[in-house]
DNA sequence: GTCTATAATTTGATAGAC
DNA sequence: GTCTATCAAATTATAGAC
C-alpha cells in the first residue's frame, strides 16, 4: 500500500492544507484557517507541524507519493502507451473537472520564485520525476521516440488545468484531454 | 501607439508590482516592498493606488494591453499562420529565458480562486480573449479548423513556462515551443 | 505628491497549564 | 495532544502636515 506517514489529525491537517493551497498557493493558507476547518486551534497545528516549511513539505510529498501510486509504472510492456496516459490525464481530469481546482503542482510551480527554498527545490524535482515518468510513458520501446514530448503533455495539461478554472471552463481542459489521446 | 494611461511614479510601480506578482503572485506583493523598490513610502504608493485591488487591476490592465500590442491582429490575410504564432511564442519565451519567470496571466490564473473577484474576473477575460485571438490566429480561413486547437497552444506553453520556471531548465520550453511551430 | 505617524488586523510562532 | 495567552512582525489602510 501507499506510504502512510499521516494519519489521524496529522491527516485531517495535510487535506485541508493541501485543498487551501490549491485555491490560492502557498501563502494563502494560515495556521489559524487550517485550525479552524480542522476543529482545533492554531498552537495544536504547530505541534504536528512546527514551522510551516514543515507542513509544505509534508503536503508535497504526500501528494506525489499518491501522484506516483496512481500512475504505476512508465514501462511494463504488456500495458498500451494509451492506457498510461489516459492514467495521467485521469488525475488531472478529476482535479479540474470534479473537484474545479487546479493541481498543488501548477500553483506551487507558478510561484517557485518566491517559495521557501526546500519546498522550492521539492517542486523542482517533483517535476523532473513527473516529466521523467511521462517520457517513459510515452515510449513504446525504450529506443522509439514519443510522438509528442514529454514536456508538451505534462505542460498543456498544466496550462489547460490553468485556463479552464480560471475561465470556469472544463471544456477547455477536456479539449486538450481528447487532443492528447488523439495525437499518441 | 499603445494606451500610456500611467507615466512617472505610477508607472514604475506598476513596473516593480508586476515584477513581484510575477514571482510568487498577488499576495508576493506588499505596499511597502513596492515602495522600497521605486524609492517612496507606502503611503505614497497608496496615493496613486487606493487599494491593492486597484493596483491589481491596473497591473493586469496595463499587461493584457501591452500584450495585445504585441500579438496585432489575428486575421491579417497578409500574413501566415506560423508569422503569427511565432509572435505569440516570442513574448512567452522572452518570459521564460531572457527573465526567468512566468508570465503574469500563468501566476494569476493558478491562484484565481483565492484572489479579490474583480481580479479573479480580470484574469479570466484576460484567458477568454487570449482563447479568442489564437483560435483565428490559427486559421488560414474563417471556416478552416485549426491543426491544433488554440487551448492546446495556450494551455502547453503556460505549462512549459511553469515547467521551466520551477526545474531551471529552460529546454523544456524551447522543445514545446518548436514542437507548436512544427504542428502547425 | 510625498511624508510621518498610527490604527486595525493577520500572521507565524512560543511558553506553559492541563 | 490540545488548550489559553501572548508576542513580534508584517500587512492594508487612513489622517493630516508639508
Amino acid at each position: 500500500m501507499g506510504t502512510t506517514q499521516f494519519a489521524g489529525k496529522a491527516s485531517e491537517i495535510l487535506d485541508v492544507a493541501e485543498a487551501r493551497m490549491r485555491a490560492g498557493g502557498f501563502d494563502a493558507v494560515s495556521f489559524r484557517d487550517i485550525a479552524a476547518d480542522v476543529g482545533i486551534k492554531s498552537a495544536s497545528v504547530h505541534y504536528h507541524f512546527p514551522q510551516k516549511v514543515d507542513l509544505g513539505e509534508a503536503v508535497i510529498k504526500r501528494y506525489r507519493e499518491r501522484f506516483a501510486e496512481r500512475l504505476g509504472a512508465p514501462d511494463d510492456p504488456d500495458e498500451s502507451v494509451r492506457r498510461r496516459i489516459e492514467r495521467l490525464c485521469g488525475g488531472y481530469r478529476q482535479s479540474t473537472v470534479k473537484e474545479g481546482k487546479v493541481c498543488l503542482a501548477c500553483v506551487l510551480g507558478g510561484e517557485a520564485l518566491n517559495l521557501p527554498a526546500p519546498l522550492s527545490q521539492s517542486v523542482g524535482s517533483y517535476f523532473d520525476w513527473l516529466l521523467e515518468w511521462t517520457d517513459r510513458a510515452l515510449r513504446t520501446s525504450a529506443t522509439a521516440a514519443p510522438a509528442i514530448p514529454a514536456s508538451v503533455v505534462i505542460g498543456s495539461l498544466q496550462g489547460s488545468m490553468i485556463l479552464a478554472v480560471a475561465t470556469h471552463d472544463p471544456d477547455v481542459f477536456l479539449e486538450t484531454e481528447r487532443w492528447i489521446l488523439a495525437s499518441l
